[in-house]
Formats: structure tokens, sequence, C-alpha cells
DNA sequence: ACCTTGTTTTGGATGACTCAAAACAGCGCT
DNA sequence: AGCGCTGTTTTGAGTCATCCAAAACAAGGT
């Protein structure tokens, strides 16, 4: 039968995007992985949706960010990343060592949480921020 | 004799790096272009660096970077860029519809100039804010 | 002028992601 | 339950930014 969740069922239904195996395994996957590389998607997906394929992750995903289920972040240097949180205006924080991430509530509150101090005329629509840093393991490591 | 300027020198110099006509173009390519992509670059040294390559502008870049006299900012979804201010933890702002960038000055003064409401554990150790919105040019088209 | 060592050139390789056409499958309809 | 329209997946190739490495070359101290 290869039931996955209904959450995942009624999300996707309900952006208008039709219920694939294939779907469900990604939206499943970020459930698992809230800050997942499409290679990390892919990896989860496969041994459940037997020949899928890269590209099929891809689409699904890019659906997804299409139909505002799921955020797309790319902290410099690095692949792509997908979450499920999603209007929600947070941010995050990334290991400089080892590339872990986690998130960040905005600290003011109600978006966008920041204005910039000269907007050169621009008309700013949301603010992003990336913490840089060290996560507490690689801080542990790095203090020995 | 092709003299370029000697403030390229001294700082190219100064960071321990041999000066080069190759160096010392990439250096006032980015002075008259301050976002500038390596395609930007490349394309503003070729014509008096000629016979120069793509990898010598990466190559330059890098060393730059390493050495501390250039920033790279990678806006998501876009290549990256290059910039002399450095070390003096200014922002950016960038236009969704042009790609159209800006510096802007942090609003709190020193860096950082955020905290994150909760680190998880995590040593932060510098917050980068890119504000995402529409320049003059684009906003005045999309009222149109 | 010379030699050491850092720099540039050349050519190839990589990773992340996209494009496009043909095969396939939801799901609304009857 | 079956049909068919239309959206989805597959396959395979292609792009772009960037990096790697070896050989040719040149900056600058001696």
């Amino acid at each position: 039968m290869l039931r996955g969740s209904t959450t995942a069922d009624a999300a996707i239904r309900g952006s208008g995007l039709r219920v694939t195996d294939s779907r469900r395994a990604v939206y499943d996957a970020l459930c698992a992985n809230p800050h997942a590389s499409a290679d990390d998607v892919y990896a989860r997906v496969v041994p459940t949706v037997p020949g899928t394929s890269l590209q099929s992750v891809y689409n699904a995903l890019n659906d997804f960010v299409d139909a505002g289920l799921v955020r797309r972040i790319e902290p410099a240097g690095r692949a792509g990343l997908f979450e499920l949180r999603v209007a929600d205006n947070h941010h995050h924080i990334v290991c400089r060592s080892c590339g872990a991430i986690e998130d960040v509530d905005c600290a003011h509150g109600a978006a966008p949480c920041l204005q910039p101090s000269d907007t050169h005329g621009f008309i700013v629509e949301e603010a992003e921020v990336t913490y840089w840093g060290l996560c507490p393991a690689c801080a542990a490591e790095a203090a020995a």
C-alpha cells in the first residue's frame, strides 16, 4: 500500500499539486531533515520510491517552492537547502566548520525584522539574516 | 609602461603578495565596480591585460580574499561578487528584479550588529544581512 | 644578472542545477 | 470501473560558476 503521512497528502493537495509517491516521499524527507539539500532528500527518498531520480526530487522541490510549501535557502558557498518552515520570517545560524544549521526565530517578532539605515531608494521587502559561527561540537573541538 | 594605480600596488604588496599587471588590473576593476562578479572583473581586465585568463582573475580574487583585501559575497541564486570594502561589517540590499546591489551600513554600529534570540549553543561570529527588494528603477517600472 | 618561489596559463574536471522530449499516471468525469 | 485530459516523472544531455594541476613564466631579494 505504501501509505505516507496524510499531512503530506493534505499539504500537497492543498497547494493545488497532484499527490504522487515521489512528492509524498520528498515532503516526508523534509519533515525528517529540516534543512536538507536536494541530494539529502534524494538519499532519503530512493529507498522508499525505487526508480526515482534526482531530477524528480528537484522537480518536486521546485514545485513545492513555487507553491509556497517549501522555502529554499542558500548559505554562501553551499548547495541550496530546503525547509518546510515557511512564511514565519525566521533566520539561520550556520557552523563555519561542519555546516550544521539551526533555525533562529526573528528577535523582533514580525517581518521584516529590520530596517536598513539607508535604503538607497530601494523598496525593502525582506531582510534575510545569516549568523555565522561555530556549533557546540565544533566549538568544543576548537577549544581542545 | 602600463602604470596602474599606486594605491593598488601598495595594497597588494602590503598584503604580502607580489605585484603583477594582472593583479593590479583586478584591483582597479574592483575600484571601478564595487560589486563585481569574476566575469565582470575579467571583462574589465582583458582590454588592459591582453592574454589574461578568467582563471587568472579567479586566482587573483581568491588570493585577495585570503589576504583579507577583498570580501566575497554571494546573494542566493547569484554568482559570487567581490568588493573592496572589508572589515566594516556592512550589509547589502539586492534588487529581486534586476540584481542591482548597494551597500547598507550596519544600522547598529559595531559588529556584530545583531544577536540571535536563541543561539542553540552556537558561538556567533558574524551576522550577515541581505535585504531583498526592488531598486528605484524596477520599482518605478512595476508601478506602471 | 640570477635564482628562488610565487604567479599565470592551459586544459581538463567537478558539482549543482536546468532544459526538453517522450513515457507515464493522478483524478475528475461519466 | 474505465477514460482521457493534463500534470508529473524519466532520461539524457547541457549549462554555469568554480576549482584542480602541471608546465611555462616572471617578481624581486641577493
